[in-house]
DNA sequence: TTGACATATTCCCATATGGGCATGTAATGT
DNA sequence: ACATTACATGCCCATATGGGAATATGTCAA
C-alpha cells in the first residue's frame, strides 16, 4: 500500500506546504481563488485542487459569488490537530525545565 | 513532482497514522522497538522504518542499551505543529461564538 | 448568442510511499 | 567461534501524489 490519502484527514491534507499557506491566507478572511493566486503566486489550477482537497477533509468552506469562488477556512476543523499536538505539551515542558535543571548543575560544578 | 518528503518535516511525519501511534505510545515513556511492536502490533520492519523517519525529523531520541534500541519522544519537536495550530485558535473560538449566536437568534424568532 | 472572465477538471508523468518478505548487522551468552 | 536475540535495511510493487498544460464548466455582460 502506498501513503494514506491526502484526503483521508486533516492531518495528511496539512501536510502540504502550499495547502497550509492557503489556509493561512484564508483565516484573514474569505477570499476568491483569484485573490489566492495573486497572494500566494502558484498556478490557479493548483490552487484548485489544493483548495478541492482542502474541501473534503473541511477544513475549508465555499460559497458561490458570481463568477467567484469564495472560500474560507474552517478553523473548527483544525481543532483535532490542536488538541492532538496538546497531549505533548506537558511533555515539552517537563523536558525544557530537565535542560533547564541540567545546566543550572553544571554551572554550580564550574 | 510527488508529494513531499515524509522526512521533510514534523508535519508529513505525523500525517501517517502508525507514526501517531508509535509517538503516543512513546510520549508515555522510553520504549524499545520490540515494546513497540508488541504493543501496537504492527510488523517489526514497519516499526523500524517508522522510527527511521520519526528520527529524522527528530521527533524522538534513541539511546542503544546492549541489543535494545531505546526511543522516546522529543517534544520538543512537536511544539512548531501545536503552534501552527494555535494560530487558528482564535479564529475557531470566534467561529463557534457566532454559531451560538445565530442559535440564539433564531430561538428569539420562534 | 457570443465572448470574456473565473474556476474546475483531466491527462500525463516523475517520484515518494508503506507494506511484505528476506536478509543484513550488532550485541549477548555459552 | 557460534547460535540467538533485537533491530535495521533492502528489494519489489501497487498506489497516491502534485505539477504542468490543455481543456471543460459555469457565470455574467453586451
Amino acid at each position: 500500500m502506498a501513503r494514506a490519502a491526502t484526503t483521508s484527514d486533516a492531518f495528511n491534507a496539512v501536510a502540504e506546504p502550499r495547502r497550509r499557506e492557503i489556509l493561512q491566507f484564508l483565516a484573514t478572511g474569505e477570499r476568491s481563488v483569484g485573490e489566492i493566486v495573486m497572494r500566494l503566486g502558484f498556478e490557479q489550477p493548483s490552487v484548485s485542487k489544493h483548495l478541492r482537497v482542502l474541501l473534503e477533509v473541511k477544513l475549508v468552506d465555499v460559497r458561490r459569488d458570481g463568477r467567484h469562488m469564495l472560500y474560507r477556512a474552517n478553523a473548527e476543523a483544525i481543532r483535532p490537530l490542536h488538541e492532538w499536538t496538546s497531549r505533548f505539551e506537558r511533555l515539552w515542558k517537563h523536558q525544557l525545565l530537565q535542560v533547564k535543571e541540567r545546566a543550572e548543575k553544571k554551572k554550580q560544578m564550574e
